[in-house]
DNA sequence: GCTTAGGGTTTG
């Protein structure tokens, strides 16, 4: 960064010819000429990116008179890089100056009082003397590694060099970056601006390569000031939540539209985002690696949403809810997604909540099976609450890259009454006028559109308490016909030693006795150490449960002979029967093992064998429960029907339903409305079991398991129950219970090494456990506690079976 | 290196 001292101006170079300011315009060549200033007027200087820098000084004519109103006397000068850097540094007001090697362009400065050109300083040819009464003669001097310094006083200038280098040094790492209002923005400079955003679109494709971020700012100048920042990454664009938030962007160009002032960004741009309300942390939203953030900041924010708060014109962020929306109304929903399903090639269907419920009936779209991202179905409870919203176009995209789980705004979502006419969906019942549809119609108009929000998110915090406070409502209506736990008491020296289990919450809490859960009022988390006194069920297939996710209601499996009983009941209706129109019917002889009837009638879908699926799925009448058992190794679904009075009918619920290899499903009497029926295959690659049983009118029951454990510690001993994240503590599904032998071996040998039987000389081990608490009605009407083991997930090898 | 958009409801 070589700078340079002259001591007398005769030592500009000699090929320079002096030009007067006022004759400045585009046009000539002015590579051999210089004009000399007094300057009038300097910038701060602002960085650009680690080495670059621009600096904005106007300069005024030594020769004309100091209060001079000519305009053509005085001239802006834009200057770039180190040259910039040192003209900071160097050069003061009222110094005089003499540049040279500039460019001319015309000013950006739309007011008649000033200079109609403005100069451009950059590049190796750019330089500037200064001629400062302090500083005799100093030359400051853009210079590229081949410029010649011959011209120049070497012995100063090497002092100044090294000066120079380590003050510029320190001054780019406690940069000051200066903030233009939005009421002095000149056209054609770059600028730091801080602003509210009144307006703004998330990122949507330009027509050009890039995505584009449009939004609207204001300040305490009241000016309105469009901006529109194109980046080819959405991650880089500015982090916008809502109107009311408040940004702060470093370079961005002041641009001309329509007799209005815009920003657009230049290279070098960032943004950071905050909050825009009182009180809240000051907490900026970038997802820079590192970014410059001080006091003055600190100070910036919370000024303008000081000033914002008191503004009755700016618009106010809506916090419409479920509960509050008004049929026809636009709003922003702020809610979690819980599972997602394409409609057609430009509409997604997102199943949405905010735990709050809709006084209007919600539309209940039906999709095809098997194409849904998350739970296909919730608990009855719960499916009220869930908004169905279509994504159309545009949002498309976005609306692929979510995840069930993610907490969302949705920007000027469409509240729609009376909708049933959906693309490509069947609407549950065409009647139903006044159900409310919403729409995420395609375009970016009023900055609709989909933001994923982070879990920070003050309005996510408050969304997630909402949802937990369901959640907890939801277990305890599952929770109501399961048993009740009266705790007892037992005193027992505990073992140091670790845990072999670990808690996947992420309560933040300290282990407690069991005496003090039990102190303790009813809906709270507690994390405790224990071991394993007792559990019930012994016989460890009765810890398998039905449970129906629709109506919350729990039952036993069948007995196998009471199932038994019914096939073979089912098998001796030898009355004649009609083959449904849709059904192709055949007769097959078995051979003599299995046991069972020798002449069974078998039905396909058409559709089916049209397409030479007809191993995927067999309506299968008057066989044996063994019979299916075996024909399950060669068709992918069996139904076993009966005829009951001439019509081909399934067997009664309390039988499985379906058999898909060795898993049995089976469907509750309660929430189903069973017929025999044609499954719609069209396009389907696989017929799946979901598939099948919504054809049938079945709702499936979920295999679930159920324990009782009687946990101890030093304080005493306490009933739990081990449900709801049974599958997640032992790391194996209900479903794999039921069906596999290998499963349910390593469910007993998991209880007999935490729970070893007695007179084993196998010690029990140490288990952390999160429990949950909460209260349910007994069989008398009376409150009473239940206590429920959550978040826990045996981490370590299950210790060896005891050798006893 | 310097186009993209430049707020103001789909039409399902």
């Amino acid at each position: 960064m070589p700078l340079c001292v002259l001591s007398r101006s005769s030592q500009i170079p000699a090929h320079l010819t002096r030009t007067s300011i006022s004759a400045i315009c585009t046009g000539p060549d002015w590579t051999h000429a210089y004009i000399k200033g007094r300057v009038v007027h300097k910038d701060a200087l602002v960085p650009l990116d680690d080495d670059d820098f621009i600096l904005k000084a106007v300069i005024q004519d030594v020769d004309s008179a100091p209060n001079t109103t000519c305009p053509e006397a005085s001239i802006k000068m834009l200057l770039m890089g180190s040259l910039a850097k040192d003209f900071s540094r160097t050069v003061n007001l009222g110094d005089v100056v003499v540049a040279s090697g500039f460019s001319v362009s015309k000013s950006s400065t739309v007011k008649q009082k000033h200079h109609p050109y403005s100069l451009l300083l950059s590049g190796e040819f750019a330089s500037v003397y200064v001629c400062s009464p302090e500083v005799n003669s100093v030359v400051t001097r853009r210079r590229s590694p081949k410029a010649k310094v011959s011209d120049l006083q070497p012995e100063v200038n090497s002092v100044v060099t090294r000066n120079t280098a380590s003050k510029a040094l320190r001054e780019t790492k406690k940069i000051k970056y200066t903030y233009s209002q939005l009421d002095e923005l000149e056209v054609g400079t770059r600028v730091n601006v801080y602003g509210v955003v009144v307006f703004f679109k998330q990122p949507f494709k330009s027509s050009g390569t890039d995505y584009c971020t449009s939004l609207k700012i204001t300040d305490q100048s009241n000016q309105k000031i469009g901006c529109s920042i194109f980046l080819a990454k959405l991650e880089e664009h500015p982090k916008l939540f809502q109107v009311g938030d408040i940004i702060r962007m470093h370079r961005v160009k002041v641009s001309r539209f329509n007799d209005s002032i815009s920003l657009i960004n230049t290279f070098g741009f960032s943004a950071v985002t905050f909050d825009g309300t009182v009180g809240e942390p000051v907490e900026p939203r970038t997802s820079s690696q590192s970014y410059h953030f001080d006091s003055d900041d600190q100070r910036k924010v919370e000024e303008l949403r000081a000033w914002s708060s008191c503004q009755t014109l700016l618009p106010v962020p809506c916090s419409t809810t479920l509960s509050t929306v008004q049929p026809s109304a636009y709003f922003d929903l702020t809610c979690q997604l819980l599972a997602k399903a394409p409609i057609d090639s430009s509409c997604v269907l997102l199943r949405v909540w905010d735990g709050t419920r809709c006084p209007h009936p919600l539309l209940k779209v039906l999709v095809e099976p098997g194409v849904t991202d998350g739970p296909s179905s919730f608990s009855h409870e719960r499916e009220n609450l869930i908004a169905n919203v279509l994504v159309y176009d545009n949002h498309v995209e976005v609306a692929s890259q979510l995840k069930p789980g993610d907490f969302l705004r949705i920007y000027n979502l469409r509240a729609f009454p009376g909708s049933n006419k959906v693309p490509g969906v069947a609407c549950s019942h065409p009647a139903e006028q006044d159900h409310l549809a919403f729409h995420l119609h395609g375009g970016t108009t009023y900055g609709r559109g989909i933001k994923v929000l982070p879990q920070t998110n003050s309005a996510v915090q408050e969304l997630k308490r909402v949802i937990e406070g369901f959640i907890q409502e939801e277990d305890n209506s599952a929770m109501m016909e399961v048993w009740g736990t009266p705790p007892e008491s037992i005193n027992t020296m505990p073992m140091s030693t670790d845990s072999i289990t670990e808690t996947t919450c992420r309560h933040n809490l300290d282990s407690v006795t069991l005496s003090e859960v039990k102190r303790s009022n009813p809906g709270q988390v507690h994390h405790v150490r224990v071991q394993i006194k007792s559990y019930q069920p012994q016989k460890l297939h009765q810890s398998l449960k039905l449970f129906c996710d629709k109506c919350s209601t729990m039952q036993d499996l069948p007995d196998e002979d009471h199932v038994l009983g019914l096939f073979s009941a089912a098998s001796h209706d030898m009355g004649p029967c009609s083959a449904p129109v849709w059904a192709l019917s055949g007769q097959v002889q078995l051979p003599s093992e299995p046991a069972g009837p020798s002449d069974l009638s078998l039905y396909f879908s058409s559709q089916l064998m049209s397409e030479g699926k007809n191993k995927q799925l067999m309506f299968l009448k008057g066989a044996s429960l063994a019979q299916v058992k075996t024909l399950s190794a060669s068709y992918l679904n069996i139904v076993p029907v009966r005829s009951t009075g001439g019509q081909l009918t399934l067997l009664d619920l309390s039988a499985p339903v379906l058999f898909r290899g060795r898993r049995r499903f089976y469907g509750c009497k309660k929430c189903s409305n069973p017929a025999v029926r044609e499954p719609s295959v069209e396009g389907v690659e696989e017929v799946s079991g979901q598939l099948v049983a919504e054809a049938l009118g079945v709702e499936l029951l979920r295999y679930v398991l159920l324990l009782r454990l009687e946990l101890q510690d030093s304080s005493g001993s306490l009933d739990v129950l081990l449900w709801r994240d049974a599958e997640l503590f032992f790391n194996v599904s209900a479903a794999d219970a039921a069906s596999s032998q290998e499963a349910q071996n390593h469910i007993c040998q998991t209880m007999n090494s935490l729970c070893p039987p007695e007179g084993s000389k196998a010690r029990r081990p140490w288990l952390d456990m999160c429990l949950v608490s909460y209260q349910t009605k007994d069989d008398g009407g009376s409150n009473e506690t239940v206590y429920q083991i959550c978040h826990t997930t045996l981490s370590k090898a299950s210790p060896e079976p005891d050798p006893a």
